[in-house]
DNA sequence: TTGAAAGCGCTAACAA
DNA sequence: TTGTTAGCGCTTTCAA
């Protein structure tokens, strides 16, 4: 059993829930309470041997120091917020959560704690509520969008934050996978593979990495000296209903391969497909700018760029933090991604 | 614009960051703290006059009280602790997701706020973490386990906390919905309909929910006088290639229906009749014990039941804060669920 | 190298 | 009804 529940080890008076202040542990040292925070903090000169003693009792008596004591000396409260779009769809949920996990990773890691506020389409109550409340240090804000009333929020109230994407805004900290590059990449290789006639099926374009990935794809093109006007692009396509219409405008024409700028959208796109007989790669290719569990269990598989959500979590909390702990930090930080070729545009 | 963010209304020093504490609210009032103190909380007399003055001005200068320094005084955080199971497959996240949504949600209308841990597997680091530092006042644990170590932990380190599903466990807050009712009903309906060869496929054991349904399964089975021990059920299937051997098996057999668990069974199960050109419902019935997006939108759609898991987390985080405040609440909560009857059984 | 004392912003006896 | 005072557990000047 634990020693440190019940029953003090040292055979002294019994606390209840055992737990020790810091004056308890000076006292039981016989030092003073600032002697021990020095030895714990390692900040100030302190002599080695008090040092090694203070930890050792600290350590045998299991000895924690109260986070919210310190917080309300240092007007800290080593709590970061992670914020979470509330509007997502279903398929977005396993990205963001396990872009959290990183997050809550790496807080963890330096001592902090995630605390977890979502923002509502226009709504950022939540966001206010716990910013103005001081209940956190700095804020990840997962998911930008082309218009961003949190970033301007976020700026305004002067809270350090970080972006979990792109954005336009000065001066933010932006974490985000080089989807110019990797949409541009694939869409080179696809048009290199011979195919001329494509589409872009992508999402809202209010969402920044949308946007991102169309101008990926227009680069690509370009760089093959394809000529985008001649590919066209179908951007907002949300429902289910409004790609089933994109895609059966796309099989009156001659156009043989769908690109999709997300998971969801390409897997909405194969679900039609099939329904309409149509067999992939065979009568149309299909290739996705964001590959997921939904569509990699596909058969055939698909053509995707991977990127490590995780990764992104992870490397936004360490910079938020770097950031609250004042060391310079890059405005931009550009994470890789993998383009995976695969049956579905052979 | 916000007169509040620069400078003060009342012309007075205009202070940075706005932070007033209660000091600068009792000053300016000519009054003490603690009367100020006992006009936002409400407790103790007070004078309805001096309230409203105090509110008043609390409002107009914008005054937030520290909720660290509240903590502190009153050895409380405010926050509760939401755990995650960390080694959740893909699928199971948007559950997870929508409710902890919940959960924030109503912490936040009783002013606390949602920190995160991930516990994996048996390696609950993070939950002990969180504990110990004392930077929680309750929390929430997702998921049940039928060897649980976490809420042996919790129950301990006399944590106040609730778990969203089932245990054993004595005196554990429990809030789930009514799963053997559901996958009873829901059973007996399929035997009902003469449907008589059946064989249920399920995830891991060690999970609760997964025995629970296994159970209502059986009991469903029992109600219609069919001898469970002629129906064949397979549990602790959790890889695609354990899926896939079953169903082979499944079709040597004269069985026609297959029930599964849950959504993501069901969609692999689903997977593997396409590959192998089985069309349901004519050749094989479908059912999944668990409806979610991933099964939804299947041709044809699925016979599942329908949970709210919003819901489990918003009653979740209601009862703990309920504990919190010292009320009674029920050890079990039940919640419903809707059999939704569709064409794969058709 | 160490300690005394003040203070972070709030609550809660106890007095008035 | 209101105020005085003493904490909550820690950090941090300033002195020794």
């Amino acid at each position: 059993m634990d020693n440190s529940t019940n029953y003090n080890v040292d055979g002294q008076e019994m606390r209840e829930e055992n737990k020790l202040t810091i004056t308890d542990v000076a006292e039981a040292l016989g030092i003073s309470k600032t002697t021990v925070s020095r030895a714990i903090s390692g900040k100030g000169r302190i002599g080695e041997a008090t040092r090694n003693k203070v930890m050792e009792y600290i350590r045998e008596n299991n000895y924690k120091p109260n986070p919210i004591a310190k917080g309300l000396a240092k007007s800290k409260t080593y709590n970061i917020g992670w914020v979470m779009p509330g509007d997502t769809t279903v398929t977005d949920l396993p990205f963001f959560q396990r872009c959290m996990m990183g997050a809550v990773e790496s807080a963890i890691a330096a001592d902090y704690d995630v605390l977890i506020s979502m923002v509502y389409d226009h709504d950022m109550s939540q966001l206010e509520r716990v910013v103005k409340n001081r209940k956190l240090d700095g804020v990840i804000l997962a998911r930008t969008l082309v218009e961003d009333d949190r970033i301007r929020f976020l700026k305004e109230s002067e809270i350090p934050f970080v972006v979990v994407g792109s954005s336009n805004e000065d001066e933010v900290v932006q974490i985000d996978n080089d989807h110019i590059s990797a949409c541009s990449e694939l869409t080179a290789i696809l048009v290199m593979k011979g195919i001329k006639k494509m589409v872009l099926i992508g999402g809202p374009d209010n969402q920044v990495v949308n946007v991102t990935r169309r101008d990926g794809f227009v680069k690509g093109l370009e760089a093959q000296n394809a000529n985008p006007d001649e590919i066209p692009i179908h951007m907002n396509c949300e429902t289910e209903k409004e790609i089933e219409r994109v895609v059966d405008e796309i099989l009156k024409t001659d156009i043989r391969c769908i690109v999709c700028t997300d998971d969801r959208i390409c897997y909405m796109v194969l679900a039609k497909l099939r329904k309409e007989g149509i067999t992939v790669p065979k009568d149309m290719k299909v290739a996705s700018f964001y590959n997921s569990a939904i569509i990699e269990s596909n058969q055939p598989p698909i053509t995707a760029i991977q990127y490590d959500p995780k990764e992104l979590g992870t490397v936004a909390c360490r910079t938020l933090i770097d950031i609250l702990n004042e060391k310079e930090v890059p405005k931009k930080n550009v994470l890789g991604y993998e383009v995976m070729l695969k049956a579905s545009t052979q």
